[in-house]
DNA sequence: CAGGATCCAGACGTGGATCCGT
DNA sequence: ACGGATCCACGTCTGGATCCTG
């Protein structure tokens, strides 16, 4: 398999980038040297480990950010023709405990505050039908920050009042909390105010694709 | 693999035991079907799995002890033909940071309140050298668990004052530390009374050979 | 169509211990 | 001989996301 180094430079990580829009995901695997699932559905993360290896990122590195050296977060999202995102973007996990009191001090503003966006245009149903688009190298606006930041601490808010189970989807303007585990059956227990162990499955943080629209059109 | 049920009373985990009294552990993993390695250079936890099978312990299972339903840890101990102890023997992991202040809340004395003893007769370097001796089925007598406690409380004693690095294997009468890990490059941090950051390999708790011929004795 | 459910690969941690150099 | 170093299996966790149903 042919393995990139981690990019040195910003110049070399967007030279990468052009290099491969326009490809088939297909043909960058096969380049590469990565097997083809038939679909998607049992190798959901299967693409954006393509666009990691055909970039360069440091895979298998926990929580740094994917191109190390240059504290850029890598993710890739599924777009229709009209580069509208076809599914919301996963973050990182969301411990249920209580984070750090300071939004600058998360994990999910040190994932979002530089980002490489790689839209994978999908034009039909079967895995051939992805293409890589446009990337984009992007921060987030002082505008947007604040708003992150709100949802984000919205959300320890109903951490630190013990209300998990009231913690759906729907909190949240951009950023929100979803599900992330193998299935509902997965439970991890937290503590509630009463001092009782409740359980939960465990949680995501997630952009909606509002923002990321918003992102990919160049307004965020 | 024939895969036993875990055993209902301690009754029919003592029949179990005599049933494989004197077996060559090889013949047993080979009726059960479990693979036999060249040696156990490369296989170190392969009797205690065998035995493991053998005895009906719910493998795979975290902080319970082996077997679940009777409270029961399961321990196999190399002795030679003399039935003295080769090798110190595994209790579980340490925290370097400091434990519950009460020893009898440990996992180190929930592992020792109450185990199986499985010594395994060592006559020679292959791993066809290996046969199943008597069990023992052992409840530490108050004595021996004061010289525990002591020796645990020491050991906290060490982490509370921030001297990991000097907690060496040489603390101890019965209970000791050592390194537990694929090797000396596995560090992980530990925080000391400065506030600084250290690391150190991880450790866990031991018990000395002194003591398991204690017990295979029977005086302890 | 958005919220909840789900899937894979690979790193990591833990339980099972024995190896080996001084 | 014993203190420090090491090895495998396997379950769990995490990062990568997309699926699917009301």
């Amino acid at each position: 398999m042919k393995i990139l180094a981690s990019p040195d430079s910003i110049d070399e990580l967007l030279i990468r980038c052009r290099a491969i829009c326009g490809c088939s995901v297909v043909d960058l695997a096969n380049y590469i040297g990565l097997p083809v699932p038939k679909n998607l559905k049992t190798a959901k993360g299967w693409v954006g480990r393509v666009i990691e290896y055909a970039l360069g990122a440091d895979c298998n590195n926990k929580a740094a950010p994917d191109f190390s050296k240059l504290g850029i977060e890598l993710k890739t999202v599924p777009v229709n023709a009209k580069m509208r995102p076809l599914e919301s973007t996963y973050v990182c996990t969301a411990p249920i405990t209580k984070q750090l009191s300071k939004f600058e001090n998360s994990v999910v503003w040190c994932k979002l505050a530089h980002v490489l966006w790689v839209p994978i245009v999908v034009t039909g149903n079967t895995i051939a039908d992805r293409t890589v688009g446009m990337s984009l190298l992007w921060q987030p606006k002082a505008s947007l920050k604040s708003i992150l930041q709100s949802d984000w601490e919205d959300i320890q808010e109903y951490l630190a009042c013990g209300l998990v189970d009231k913690l759906t989807a729907r909190v949240g303007n951009y950023l929100h909390i979803r599900p992330k585990a193998a299935s509902s059956a997965v439970l991890i227990p937290w503590l509630t105010l009463d001092g009782d162990y409740q359980y939960t499955t465990p949680k995501g943080f997630y952009i909606r694709t509002t923002l990321t629209k918003s992102i990919l059109t160049g307004v965020a």
